[in-house]
DNA sequence: GATGAATGAGTATTCATTCAT
DNA sequence: AATGAATGAATACTCATTCAT
């Protein structure tokens, strides 16, 4: 039985090393500029190897993909469980969530927006994909829970809370692909924390029901 | 003279007519899934052809970006430029804009922002290169430009405008590339007029320096 | 005009050029063991060329059938309408029309006989497959041609044309693959002449309705 | 002893097992199309315990040849010594003989034909070539016996018995792919028993020495 | 100016086979 | 004896790009 464990872990350890090699290839080249042949060498390993554990390239970067997208939802729904915050102290940490994800490694959170939102979804295997939209749905929903509160208790506009997941979501995908982009004209600059921090104040007073504009951070 | 002006123009038809083309198809197979001879077959043209008014296949797919762009800074600037409007009133403007030039052609506004953020910018010609990079300065600082006036006169809350410009551009590109994502899953609903109008709202009551929540659109 | 020719007529060289090729290849090597670089190769080209002329290899491949079957149901035609020779004699001139075929390139009739005999027809596109089963049939209809008046006249025994014809072909096609098989033993001896004779003199003996047998040749 | 007896037969007993899920995998998918895994599969072991039984894939294909020849040489080797029936009666016998091995597993015979015929033979151990040869020789040698007593006593053709079993042999073997052939373009269809009784009663009436041309089944 | 024809370079994927355990 | 895991080697096919005409 001690055996069957190990050899679990170890093949656990085999599929992390080559996700973890994935994951520096496809951050510097990109989907269609990464080969497998690249990954495998990363992960020292052989093409063939790969093909052992993940069905083929899309699976693979898919992932990637997954792994990124559980990390955020637990994230999210650890600030949403804070039960001692105030709503409109929870869209600050919420804030602090995106960019935590973010900041573990920026690359992957890119490509892994750039991949959502692209026809490549299409080659996935079913069970894969609906992984993906599941765990999708789970961080709109999450997102969604902590602004729930703030519109029940009336201190938010009274509009339905996915509105606002969506616009913070999209709001966060969109600052990073931007300042992405800025970045590539002047790669030393990252102004994406004090952008996003800005948003969110800006929100965060743009939401409130009635009241005077001062802030609450 | 006469005759070079014809010739002139001829070539920028034909150009025009590659540019149309490829539209269409980036359009429907995005930039990998698009191939030179697909285009040329659009356009009626051999793919040889193409290579007299495109370097390669990166400067064509660019181009499209500076056309888009083009148009696209052309609106944010009669925006700013109506003098006669509030400045709380251009931004809501300013979302019509935006707006527009999705709703004109949404799959190339997905392309195009899909390829700003992408590492595929580094295998263009350094002229085509300082044009985009030129158009989406001009685009950023258009923006900040309509939010300009509103922070001199005191009335918005007192940030750099570029810091404005930047989540209002964010706001927009995450939003429709979160919005395909999501009609990628129910391709059947667009949601993007109704949430884009909801957070420029929230952004108009969130940027106000003093006085009462009370939307003034 | 004249040019227009010249480029078809040069294009159909190519074909040639690259069919030629392949029969040395599958000849020597056989379907699988060939790769189309190999082929490219023989042919002087590079394999991609090799596309622009046949959609894969499976057709490539089964393009070498059609031509050998062409030329098949071509003598075997041949040999039924030669009017002035009784039905008896028109199958020792079938016999030779066989052989012939055979002789001319004995590896490609090994190779097409296998190949009809195969799963692989399955890949083909539909517009090749049926012409090669058309050709089939022709071929198959052009041997029983040959028995059908002899069995009208009343000297053959009186069975459906068609039948005489399977079992021609089939002896045939059984001879060669099994003299070869032979061949593959001691490659030196090729027996396939005098004991393709003998078969088609035994049958004309057999199938004669009544009198003595003294064989006609 | 008896320990190594029972190591002996369970070890005979393993190739069994693989030889026949070996059998239903090439009868199914033909040799190219069949993989090792496949086959292990079927036969509910891992691809690397068949490289216990057999060298390589070649070699266990050919065992299958194998097989089938030992069935085949020993089944017309019974017709030979039934010493009641006439030379013609035993031809008749033998053309059941051939049946019976086809109708026992169609896919099988095609297959076995397909690969004698063929340049895959050249990968085989030198040994397992040579029990292939031989055994081709024995059948061919048995067949050959039993047109030897018609030619004798003079009731058949004056020629050498080989001559009539690469006759019968070739026939066989042709009408089984040609048929095959024409069930592939109408799978419902299968006339070889009657074309092959054909034919026999042919042969039959052909190789007759002397006397009218009544057949004699 | 336009293009038909050719190709170099690239790449995902497969599979027979090996070998440490 | 049995096998899980690993891989070397192979290969069909694609496509952006070039260039002689």
């Amino acid at each position: 039985m001690g055996i069957e464990e190990r050899k679990e872990r170890e093949k656990e350890q085999r599929r992390q090393q080559i996700i973890n090699a994935a994951e520096r290839v496809f951050a510097a080249k990109g989907f269609s500029g990464a080969t497998i042949e690249n990954i495998a060498e990363e992960a020292e390993l052989s093409p063939a190897t790969l093909y052992l554990y993940f069905k083929n390239k899309d699976e693979l970067y898919a992932s990637l993909n997954l792994k990124m997208l559980k990390v955020l939802v637990e994230k999210i729904e650890d600030v949403r469980n804070r039960k001692n915050l105030s709503p409109a102290k929870k869209i600050r940490a919420l804030e602090n969530a995106l960019y935590d994800v973010y900041e573990h490694d920026p690359m992957n959170v890119i490509n892994v927006l750039r991949f959502q939102s692209s026809e490549e979804l299409k080659n996935l295997s079913p069970e894969l994909a609906n992984q993906i939209k599941d765990d999708a749905r789970k961080y709109l929903r999450a997102i969604a829970g902590i602004f729930e509160d703030g519109v029940q208790i009336g201190s938010f506009l009274d509009r339905h809370p996915v509105a606002f997941a969506d616009i913070v979501w999209g709001l966060f995908a969109g600052l990073v692909l931007w300042e992405h982009t800025k970045k590539g004209f002047d790669p030393r600059k990252d102004f994406l924390r004090p952008t996003l921090g800005f948003a969110i104040e800006i929100i965060s007073r743009g939401i409130k029901k009635n009241g005077r504009l001062n802030i609450d951070n």
